[in-house]
DNA sequence: CTGAAAGCGCTTACAG
DNA sequence: CTGAAAGCGCTTACAG
């Protein structure tokens, strides 16, 4: 199959190759007639504009990039990813712009900064997720002059979009229906200090609560099924009668925990994310459910917005309290 | 900033642009002087070439494209496309070649054809997964013409690569270790015809059995729920001892219509892909794991082959028997 | 070993 | 309303 190009469109439909490239940019000073004869030539001969030859010649680009930090490093079980992968293609489909996917990591982002990443794929704005403050691209967002959005991430730089539900009132109304409920001695358990998210689902839970306990397992399943070993051992875990986990993944390592002590009807549990996993462990898991689909077309609509208007926005999607089997919320 | 060319390069090294494009592209007929120079004066104008001028004017593109056919429908649970994703970008990464992720659907199928597609963005070789036997794409496997792999699929063209675990050989082994163990009536819980892999999962488990029994539940968790509470309610369930399901989602639809009906420790059961899911349940699922990690990184080796000498490989990568709780089979 | 020049497939002022 | 021509940033024979 040879390729088609917008020469033999034009020349098929007998008009020059400026009126193909008008039709199919559609410009309005194009006659019906040129319109049609332009259409039926390139149906006829398959043709697609070539994006390479498109975006190295228009001073407009049109190419939206997603970038993942840090997806090698993701446990399977947690879908994110692929929902603001797809929620963001989804969105992107029924517009103009192009959808390219990158996955990068610490690494990547030594090698090559992102405005030079940028540069080379000829990107237009970019939705990010992923980062941590410790995180190269992180520093460079604070003085960026492409249209971003970050998902799940606070940065100082007031041109950086933002996108996330509102995880201090999340954290802290979660926490307040705990206590409305009767629970006394909450514990939270936080995540890593390098993600953003952890300081504002923390701060939260202090609002919420006299006495803060608080512990950190990383994110991490099997380090928060030791750390509940562990609080055991020290007689410190019966001090509690909630466990408030900063991520589903945690609070199911707390749950096999729990479970291998005899001691999940003793002890609630509650999660934040609503993870798949979250509605298939025994006991079914209370939660914070945020919804990633949302917050990628959300992502995708405010980038395009932000090239197109120059306008920022800072968007707060809706969460939701879910209860479930292993703590009763109201 | 000002965007950095080719020729902003070879103005500060002193050199012509055919002499940086040289360093760039590893000739070797270049001294090392002016490399040096090159290198130098990119590094501290923080060049990098531009992709897009980079495949327009090139012969030899670079670019391969991973597609993936309907991941929006797809649940939440399945992480499956996601660690194909990783596998492959992973790979790429240590090559020369360029990584694009594009997602697909009928209504993409039916607008643009696949060889349409991979003109439009200069695709060289592609990698493609998801696909039905009533997909479009399909039918266009039959006499495509660029390099390309399937994942999970097979097709009459002989040039289309293949990667996948043995499916038949799989299922007859596990349906083998089921009667080993002593069960007699096995269910087997097909998915729907649609995909490749269904015919040959059910001609593994036919070959190990004299009386095939099969149902089918469309790959649905919701749907393999209902089947067995009909079966149930006709009086049927009771026939079988053991029900191997064709994935785990069917499989876990089946535990939890089995625990509803209090027959969660008559009837064993069985599923197939070792999903996340499959640890977490109560019980853990008895399964089939295949490495999608590993059939997404031989999918990228491969395709690169093909681009490279022409050979075309189909490739069966290792799975695995995994006992839990839900049926003994060893 | 190095450079001048054509060309990749498109878009976009500009002229008419 | 339509076309000729320059140019996007690169690669690649070709000449020297």
């Amino acid at each position: 199959m040879k390729k088609i190009t917008i020469r033999d469109v034009a020349k098929l439909a007998e008009v020059s190759v400026s009126s193909v490239s008008h039709v199919f940019n559609d410009y309005e000073d194009i006659s019906e007639e040129t319109k049609k004869r332009v259409r039926d030539a390139a149906k006829e001969l398959g043709y697609i504009p070539n994006s390479a030859a498109r975006s190295l010649s228009s001073k407009q680009k049109k190419t939206i990039a997603l970038i993942l930090n840090d997806i090698d490093a993701i446990v399977r079980g947690v879908a994110m990813p692929l929902e603001i992968i797809s929620g963001v293609s989804e969105y992107l489909d029924n517009t103009t712009y192009e959808f390219v996917f990158y996955s990068t990591n610490l690494k990547k982002q030594k090698e090559k900064t992102l405005r030079q990443f940028c540069n080379e794929h000829n990107i237009s704005g970019v939705i990010i997720q992923g980062l941590r403050t410790t995180d190269p691209y992180y520093k460079e967002l604070n003085e960026f002059d492409l249209p971003v959005v970050a998902i799940d991430l606070h940065v100082a730089n007031e041109k950086v979009g933002t996108v996330s539900i509102d995880n201090e009132k999340a954290s802290y109304e979660m926490t307040k229906a705990l206590v409305r409920k009767g629970f006394k001695n909450i514990l939270f358990l936080n995540g890593d200090s390098k993600a953003t998210v952890s300081h504002v689902r923390e701060k939260g839970y202090r609002k919420a609560v006299k006495n803060p306990k608080i512990a950190y397992a990383d994110y991490n399943e099997s380090t928060a099924f030791d750390l509940i070993i562990d609080l055991f051992e020290k007689k410190e875990l019966g001090t509690y009668d909630v466990i408030f986990a900063a991520s589903d993944l945690m609070a199911i390592g707390c749950l096999k925990a729990l479970k291998e002590l005899g001691l999940i009807n003793q002890i609630a549990l509650v999660g934040f994310d609503d993870i798949t996993l979250a509605s298939y462990t025994t006991p079914t898991l209370t939660t914070v459910r945020q919804d990633v689909m949302t917050i990628a077309k959300v992502a995708a609509k405010n980038v395009i917005k932000h090239i197109e208007t120059g306008k920022v926005a800072h968007t707060l999607v809706a969460f939701e309290l879910i209860e479930r089997q292993s703590a009763k919320i109201f």
